[in-house]
DNA sequence: AACGAAGTCAACCGCTAATTT
DNA sequence: GAAATTAGCGGTTGACTTCGT
C-alpha cells in the first residue's frame, strides 16, 4: 500500500527493513569521521534515508568495532544464565558484562536457546526433585535473588534491585562492582551446582 | 520433492529517562 | 522550571532458514 500524501506536507518515507552494504558503508564512514551523536543528523549527513534510531541500532549492533557475532561459549552462556538470574531482563546490563556482545545478542539467544533450555530443567527439576524447592535459594549476603523485580520469575517477595544497588548511579565509572563480587562469590557453588 | 511447523535473528515500535534549549 | 529533543531500553514482529513428515 502506498502511503498517503496529500501533498501538502513534504513527508519522507524512510527506508525500513534489512540494510544493505552500501548503506553501512555509508554509517560507518560517517561515524569514523564525524562520531557517533545525534543520531537524527546521523542519518541526515551519511545521507542515509532511515530515522536515526535505526541508524543507531546498526551501528551498536552490527557496525561498531570489536563486535563479536554468534558462537557463544559455555562460559559466555554460564554468565548470561547466571546473570539473568541476578538481574532479569536488564540486556543491556547483562550484555555490558559480556565485551563484544549487544543487548541484542543476549536477548535474542535468551529467548531462541535459553529460556527454552532453563524452563526444561525446571520440568525436570520439579518432577524428579520436590525437595529442591525448599532449599535455600541462591543469596548474596542478606539479598535474595529469586525475588529481583523484573526478573521471568515469581517475584512472591518484594526485593527491588534498583533500590538496593541503585543503578542511577554512575556504572561509567562504577563498571558493576558488586556484580563481579557475586559472581565471584558464586563461582564456587554455580560450578559445583552444574557437575 | 513438497509443504507446514518450529526456530532464529535483524529490525522495528513504544515507552521512559536523560539532556538540551 | 517547562518543553522539546535525543538516547536508550525491552518487547515484539516478520522474514528467512531449518527441520520433520
Amino acid at each position: 500500500m502506498a502511503p498517503k500524501n496529500d501533498g501538502s506536507a513534504k513527508k519522507v518515507v524512510m527506508n525500513k527493513g534489512a540494510w544493505t552494504a552500501e548503506e553501512d558503508q555509508k554509517l560507518s564512514q560517517y561515524i569514523e569521521i564525524h562520531g557517533a551523536k545525534r543520531w537524527k543528523t546521523v542519518a541526515f549527513k551519511a545521507g542515509l534515508n532511515r530515522c536515526g534510531k535505526s541508524c543507531r541500532l546498526r551501528w551498536l549492533n552490527y557496525l561498531r568495532p570489536n563486535i563479536k557475532r554468534g558462537n557463544i561459549s559455555d562460559a559466555e552462556e554460564d554468565l548470561i544464565l547466571r546473570l539473568h538470574k541476578l538481574l532479569g531482563n536488564r540486556w543491556s546490563l547483562i550484555a555490558g558484562r559480556l565485551p563484544g556482545r549487544t543487548d541484542n545478542e543476549i536477548k535474542n539467544y535468551w529467548n531462541s536457546h535459553l529460556s527454552k533450555k532453563i524452563n526444561k530443567e525446571k520440568k525436570l527439576e520439579t518432577s524428579t526433585k520436590q525437595e529442591i524447592v525448599s532449599k535455600e535459594p541462591c543469596v548474596i549476603p542478606h539479598i535474595n535473588v529469586e525475588g529481583v523485580k523484573g526478573s521471568t520469575g515469581n517475584s512472591e517477595d518484594n526485593f527491588d534491585v534498583n533500590e538496593f544497588f541503585d543503578f542511577t548511579t554512575d556504572l561509567g565509572s562504577y563498571k558493576l562492582e558488586w556484580v563481579n563480587k557475586f559472581l565471584e562469590l558464586d563461582e564456587d557453588s554455580w560450578l559445583t551446582e552444574k557437575s
